[in-house]
RNA sequence: GUGAGCGUAGCUCAGAUGGUCAGAGCACCAGGUUGUGGCCCUGGUGGUCGGGGGUUCGAGUCCCCUCGCUCACCCCA
């Protein structure tokens, strides 16, 4: 460490320095992309609601709510809470605005952080950014699957190829207290053989027992009755239509038969996407339907379904696959002057060039010409103006192609027009 | 919150049993080309060895405390 370092990014943060940004550039350009083939619009909401939004649809009994929330009191007394989820704020905002009377079907897409209190480690961090997608006014089952495929299609431009699809089904209210029931009585003879957590849970939230990663848990829960046995006749029509659908799409999936989510909200279907590089935080991204959720928080019953990704972990994912592109950002012109002079008329140029709309950079540490090419090389420079003494006095000046390593004199009547010509043809071919 | 591992130059890391152990590679800067990049050669800047205390003639090297990071449990994106 050098020195004495006194301020650090806060634990379970981290600093996207700009050699990582070329990476997030890309992955939020894929992922606005592929929103727009499927037609959803990007809607942005604050970063901090009020603390109720989330504990009321997230549920109060939940890990998130119960320890992980980042809540803190206005000036005025009320309680907000920097957002740990993206669904909540968008069906506030849909509400809010009453945006389904615009459309009886509308579909978003967002981006942004997102913020929980947990321990870091791999793949898990305290602020950490999402993309995710809601489509808010439609029960049929094909929109599950537009959703689903929606996903996997920016994992597949994105390169990931080690990722599976778990399918499951949570049920709705009126399924889910006969299994809960089953379940109960299934667990009840070897409750005392439960992990101390597990035993809560029974009381609690018996699903989450299915998820528990305890060998033994795993073992007693083998032959657990699974919601996807007690679904009502509405709930399995509908897991059959998203299964058929699936099928129709050609996308494989693993039925998972326990999978369950963290979130209250969710009903009937419910996917996860695993990554098979990533540790013990796998999913990279995961979501399902919210048929309640709507109503519950105060708008007309309305079906939803949606998802969530998490964008360090796809990153992470991305390279270990080893399908990152990343490729540094370049300038077209580096102006590299000698002399006063030449370093006065240099931020003349330079001014120029960029209102002529070519990236530029130039010297600004007095440094020796040949310092100054290595930082064109370094920069990418496409192009290095010379400012020479004796070109300077003739109102002529060199310009090198740093690809081709060839230079040619230019009168300075003509040079703003020259590069514009010569970055202009190079445009066509490749990047600037 | 619990457990384990790790903290030596900007980065990645060497430094057996305590005594030239304060190093290498990369990066950075300069020179080799008194006006020219990428390769190469030479040299250089840079570290109170996370912090504090202790043991010792002497501690990155042992002990204690502390802070931080990482991974795992848990939970999830």
């Amino acid at each position: 460490m050098a020195k004495s370092i006194k301020y650090r990014a806060p634990r379970g943060t981290h600093d996207r320095l700009p050699d990582e940004m070329s990476l997030w550039y890309h992955l939020e350009g894929v992922v606005r992309e592929q929103m727009r083939l499927y037609n959803y619009s990007e809607i942005a909401t604050p970063t901090f609601e009020g603390t109720e939004l989330f504990s009321r649809s997230i549920g109060e009994e939940t890990e998130i709510v119960e320890k992980q929330m980042y809540t803190f009191f206005d000036k005025a007394g009320r309680s907000l809470t920097l957002r740990p989820e993206g669904t909540p704020p968008v069906v506030r905002s849909y509400i809010e605005h009453s945006l389904g009377r615009r459309q009886p079907l509308q579909k978003f897409f967002y981006i942004g952080p997102m913020y929980r209190q947990e321990a870091p480690q791999a793949g898990r961090l305290r602020q950490f950014h999402q993309f995710g997608a809601e489509a808010i006014g439609a029960i049929d089952p094909a929109m599950d699957v537009e959703m689903i495929s929606l996903l996997l299609s920016i994992c597949r431009r994105l390169g990931l190829k080690a990722i599976a699809l778990h399918l499951g089904s949570v049920g709705c209210p009126r399924c889910r207290p006969l299994h809960r029931e089953k379940l109960l009585a299934f667990l009840g003879g070897s409750y005392s053989l439960l992990c101390p957590d597990c035993q809560k849970r029974y009381h609690r939230n018996p699903l989450r027992i299915l998820d528990c990663k305890r060998e033994r848990c795993r073992e007693l829960t083998e032959d657990a009755p699974s919601v996807i046995d007690f679904l009502c006749e509405d709930c399995a029509l509908h897991f059959e239509g998203v299964k058929h659908h699936l099928q129709q799409l050609e996308i494989a999936y693993t039925l998972d038969r326990r999978l369950v989510r963290g979130l209250d909200y969710y009903t009937r279907t419910a996917f996860e996407v695993i990554s098979a590089n990533l540790g013990a935080q796998n999913a990279i991204g995961g979501g399902g339907r919210y048929d309640e959720l709507i109503k519950e928080l105060g708008g007309d019953p309305t079906p939803a379904v949606g998802f969530a990704a998490g964008m360090e972990r796809i990153l992470l994912a991305m390279e270990k696959e080893g399908c990152q592109i990343a490729q540094p950002p370049t300038i077209g012109v580096y102006v590299a002057p000698v002399g006063d002079r030449a370093r006065a008329f240099a931020l003349s140029l330079l001014k120029d060039l960029r209102q002529a709309g070519i990236s530029c950079d130039g010297d600004y540490l007095k440094r020796s010409l040949k310092a100054q090419m290595r930082m064109a090389d370094r920069m990418g420079a496409s192009y290095t103006v010379i400012l020479g003494e004796e070109e300077m006095d003739r109102n002529r000046v060199l310009v090198r192609g740093m690809r081709e390593s060839k230079q040619e004199e230019v009168g300075l009547d003509r040079l703003v027009g020259y590069l514009i010509e010569k970055l202009g043809v190079r445009r066509q071919g490749q990047t600037v």
